[in-house]
DNA sequence: TCTTCATATGAACATATGTTCATATGAAGG
DNA sequence: CCTTCATATGAACATATGTTCATATGAAGA
């Protein structure tokens, strides 16, 4: 979204107080509180990690315990169960025990909703040409 | 999504194969193959900043200089400018430069929504009373 | 109760990552 | 060309995080 064109200078400028702190106060007033970029950038983090990520989607069919996630992911069991302990403190799993093995499933369909509105955008971003005009953008991939 | 109650033991079975591998055939089927998963990764990963997450909700009101993220974050210009090449890298902002100036915006309304959703989310979890049966969730928090 | 099996967990380790500091780049003006 | 200012970037550092290994827990059965 690209606002006012029309701001020439940066609005608090970097060493003088310019004369159209608009921006600036639309920014102010869009920014997210502390709590909410906290609670924010925690699911987003919990999901933004390859194995956590394959465990959801595995669960996304139902239920399944954890060697079969283990078995299925081609990891360890404890390498799953430490995941599982993330995913379940971020509530994105719940489990069901059964004698001696623990059934793990989705907690709600939020987590799954996020994961293919995700895969939506990122295949729309692909998707979209886009006119190449002053505007410039990045192009290489980077290790995030 | 809690599957099939009638699976008495894991599909897999830890140790031997049992004679309903339904629930492991669905996951098979269901789970995101690798590319998927990385992809879908990275952008959670990009988002699962606390830093980051302020840079983008700053922008979503419009595009900013530098220096006035920098301000309006309370961090350092160079924080700023490490964070915006991440969210360069990962095509989620775009640059204008005028003069010795640079202006960010969001590259597209993807961003935006995919935070206006997961705050839904939030909220709908935390609307949500569950109902306490045998399952278990967690309900401490952990740094992740 | 002793063993077995599935899972959980703590310690250790290597790697990744966010910030700061110092410095480089690049544009505008004298 | 030289200075100034906004931004970018590299090195260094502290912290966070994912995996492995070893071990603990806990349930079922002999």
């Amino acid at each position: 979204m690209v606002a006012d064109q029309e701001s020439p200078v940066c609005a608090t400028s970097c060493q003088v107080l310019e004369e159209h702190p608009d921006a600036i106060e639309r920014a102010r007033q869009a920014m997210l509180d502390h709590d909410e970029v906290n609670e924010l950038a925690s699911v987003f983090k919990v999901m933004g990690e390859p194995t956590r990520v394959r465990i959801l989607s595995a669960l996304s069919a139902g239920e399944l315990c954890v060697c079969d996630l283990a078995n299925l992911l081609g990891i360890s069991q404890s390498a799953v169960s430490h995941q599982l302990r993330v995913l379940r403190s971020a509530r994105m799993v719940r489990y069901r025990r059964q004698g001696k093995m623990v059934f793990y499933h989705l907690d709600d369909e939020h987590v799954e909703r996020l994961m293919a509105e995700t895969q939506d955008h990122i295949r729309e971003g692909r998707a979209t040409v886009r006119e190449s005009s002053t505007e410039t953008r990045e192009v290489e991939a980077m290790g995030v």
